[in-house]
RNA sequence: GGUCCCAUCGUCUAGCGGCCUAGGACGCUGGCCUCUCACGCCGGAGACACGGGUUCGAUUCCCGUUGGGACCA
């Protein structure tokens, strides 16, 4: 590939709503094309459309790359303070004759196109105003590029190849609209010009847009930048993903407990590859990341998958890290209150032990309840099959030998529960599952010795002593 | 409807004419480990959409069909 100069991407969201996974995952495909060949990443807000645009949503999703950590080198620009630009470009194009006022109303549009399909002709523009002579009184003009009508533009895309389009399918597309905003498809040409991009790399829904910008370049005097159109991204039923597939926003992947570096290495490997190798941090995207091993067909959003990863970087993450984010999310619930934190170093403790069976943060905070309340719920059909009067007396002889252990201690517990298992001749099971119900309220934790240090001493023997007080 | 794109296990994918009896991962599943649940380990089921070419040889190249998707309305 052709990278003499630098290469400058850019990522161009609609700030119209969340930022989601979509448009995360071409935020990142641009963020790892631009740090692998030592480029610019520059982040644009397309909000042209200043009655869906707001700065709530500017926030979110500066907010979510930042939280992703694509960070960008320009920016954040702002197409509404560019109007300017936009303006002195269609009038260079008035001025040259390769656009023309257009005084249809969206009625009068509207109407002919239904006309149009009615005689089974392809509902285009008719291009009425092309000829007009003099300007329509009492109406205010949209401006419309002169699309050529012969011969064809081939769009070179580095994923898909040579696409080629009849110009006589383009329509002469509207560049300004009568209230003077650029619409779309212009403002992204000369943005993209403006700034001088040198790859447009976005979501495939633009490949039909890319041979119509393609002519505007040209008719502005510009060399067009390089394409590649990236796949989608679909939800199970194979559309385009969207809300009703469920999670779809970033926001709601940092409430469902996911880690950041799961979902990166999750988006990288929907539509990349890189032979068998399904694990990558950051440094090794950007190490192996090129449009070559970007392939062409759509992929569907797997879930499970996803989950196995944020599973897997949870294991590979500091603790300390984890339980102040386990911390953040337990406050947020209300359970816990700012200025009765937990000790950290404890919590910490605690956290370790819950790592191993957590796919989430969002299962960590809720294994982490049973040892942050004071009073526990005893799930009923727990107690039912554990909590049986021949175990009574053994949790009753096994509170009063572990109110003289010292230390309390994983290695020190174990020693107890061997004694007493020898003693009694019984399996483990016969008493770790009632202490287990006893202490958590349910039937799965970590293991018993663990659970009953990070427990600690005094709550232990109470909740046993409990336990074997509520048998009948 | 028009234009464009796409097509390997359920899902993500490897494969860039012979290495393929099609590899890996998630998920599913049998077993081992075991104080529960997980983790881990060992095993299993599971795909080249179809039909024509091209070629000594097609998952791989070409054409068509089918299917799916996107865009424009």
């Amino acid at each position: 590939m052709n990278t003499t100069g630098t290469v400058r991407v850019r990522f161009a969201p609609s700030p119209t709503g969340a930022l989601h996974l979509g448009g995360v995952r071409t935020a990142l495909f641009n963020w790892l094309f631009a740090r692998h060949y030592n480029g610019k990443f520059i982040l644009r807000i397309e909000d042209t459309d200043q009655t869906r645009s707001t700065d709530e949503s500017i926030k979110v999703i500066l907010d979510g790359m930042k939280w992703l950590g694509l960070d960008w080198d320009e920016g954040p620009f702002r197409q509404t303070e560019r109007m300017e630009i936009y303006r002195a470009h269609v009038d260079k194009l008035l001025k040259e004759g390769k656009a023309y006022h257009c005084y249809c109303t969206p009625e009068e549009l509207d109407a002919r196109r239904k006309e149009a399909m009615a005689a089974g002709r392809p509902p285009k523009y008719d291009r009425k105003c092309r000829t007009l002579k003099a300007p329509v009184e009492g109406r205010t003009p949209a401006v419309r590029f002169l699309s050529s009508d012969e011969g064809q533009t081939i769009v070179r895309d580095l994923i898909r190849g040579a696409v080629t389009f009849e110009n006589q399918q383009l329509d002469d597309l509207i560049i300004q609209r009568s209230d003077g905003l650029p619409t779309y498809n212009f403002a992204v040409v000369v943005d993209d010009v403006t700034m001088n991009i040198t790859h447009v790399i976005r979501g495939d829904d633009h490949l039909n847009n890319t041979p119509r910008q393609i002519q505007l370049y040209s008719a502005l005097g510009y060399e067009p930048p390089k394409f590649a159109h990236l796949p989608m991204i679909l939800g199970p039923d194979k559309t385009k993903l969207s809300k009703r597939h469920g999670a779809t926003a970033i926001t709601e992947y940092i409430d469902l407990g996911y880690l950041p570096e799961a979902l990166v290495n999750y988006l990288a490997r929907l539509g990349w590859s890189s032979g068998d190798q399904e694990i990558f941090s950051p440094k090794e995207l950007i190490e192996k990341f090129t449009l070559e091993n970007v392939g062409k067909a759509p992929s569907v959003f797997n879930q499970e998958k996803c989950v196995w990863l944020n599973h897997h970087y949870i294991q590979q993450a500091d603790p300390g890290r984890l339980a102040e984010l386990v911390l953040e999310l337990l406050k947020k619930d209300g359970v816990v209150k700012q200025g009765a934190e937990p000790d950290l170093e404890w919590f910490k403790k605690l956290v370790k032990i819950l790592i191993e069976r957590s796919h989430t943060l969002v299962e960590m905070k809720t294994a982490a309840l049973p040892f942050l309340a004071d009073e526990i719920q005893l799930d009923e059909k727990a107690k039912a099959k554990h909590l049986t009067p021949d175990v009574a007396l053994l949790l009753i002889e096994l509170a009063g030998k572990l109110k003289s252990t010292e230390p309390f201690t994983h290695t020190e517990i174990e020693k107890v529960f061997n004694g007493l298992v020898a003693e009694k001749g019984i399996k483990l099971g016969k008493i770790a599952q009632p202490v287990r119900v006893a202490l958590t309220g349910g039937t799965v934790s970590p293991g018993i010795y663990d659970v009953i240090e990070v427990m600690g001493k005094d709550k232990t023997i109470k909740r046993v002593e409990a336990a074997a007080a509520g048998i009948k």
